[in-house]
DNA sequence: TTGCGTATTTGAATTATTATAAAAAATACT
DNA sequence: AGTATTTTTTATAATAATTCAAATACGCAA
């Protein structure tokens, strides 16, 4: 195996080597250590836009790319990740875990039948008239889903 | 076994008896048996004020208590209230889930370092300029989770 | 480059939950 | 009451999501 290698030879590269560059330095800063498989990882997970993944999907993506990676390592890398402020977990479903891209404060519409998540800006919605909190708490985030369902009747 | 048993020979059981009935006619009322081991939980979950249980919990509470029932049989009443809309699930934290006996519409504080609940009555906040929906869809409800922690600093 | 210490990966184990199938209990019918 | 029918319970097995700890690979210093 070659110390350099191109992972996917096709096309010419330019963009690829851009988005290397920036996610290693994302990785970096994170003081993770630029392995194939977290590279791998956030590429697909900072490719294009704003995505909602759970490791089963992210694993199966990952596969699919044909990097192995095991679903322990999914795991770690999400958490890892969720750690360093470059993944948020959001919790909708009690049998699986979401990990959302956007990490800025914002809100979700959760479509119960599909499972499906998308976001609300936070400037969308407001929340007000929290009441006080237990003594010797403080709030550290305030998450608001909204279930939605198929229109029927 | 006398076919007519106090169960907990100990007071008056005035009240109990009053509970007793009442809790009866809630079960019956969706459609549902009163089954000894049905009835033990109902006790258990409706005895004092609004509660936040996990089955494991509820488990533990009932073999406390006396009332040999299996995990499974946890799991299949906490969802057949839940359909009956006598409980409500609570998605907070991925690993496991919280059923809350307070149905009526309202939100909630996590603790997030020691798992616990508390309620947020509806009244006390308001959340407003929910953005258009996805075409086709409605709400099915809206859930505010305020994430606490202790304060440090 | 080589070797070392630590971060990372992964197969195996663990946990929460659900499914199955047979026995027990509750209700319905007569 | 006596019997048939249906629901419920439970032991056990199965599954799904997640975590653990041993083995590996990496990155750095010499």
């Amino acid at each position: 195996m070659p110390a350099i290698s191109a992972d996917k030879g096709e096309g010419c590269g330019c963009v690829m080597q851009y988005e290397a560059i920036d996610l290693e330095k994302k990785i970096r800063d994170a003081s993770l250590r630029p392995t194939k498989q977290r590279l791998a990882l956030a590429r697909l997970l900072y490719a294009e836009g704003n995505r909602h993944v759970t490791a089963e999907r992210l694993h199966a993506e990952a596969m699919e790319a044909g990097v192995a990676v095991s679903l322990a390592t999914i795991y770690n890398n999400l958490h890892q990740f969720t750690a360093a402020g470059l993944l948020r977990e959001v919790v909708v479903d009690s049998s699986r875990s979401y990990f959302d891209t956007n990490v800025a404060p914002h809100h979700h519409f959760f479509h119960e039948k599909s499972g499906a998540l998308e976001d609300i800006p936070k400037s969308a919605l407001t929340v007000d008239n929290i009441p006080a909190l237990p003594a010797g708490t403080e709030v550290s985030s305030v998450d608001v889903i909204v279930r939605i369902n198929d229109t029927r009747g």
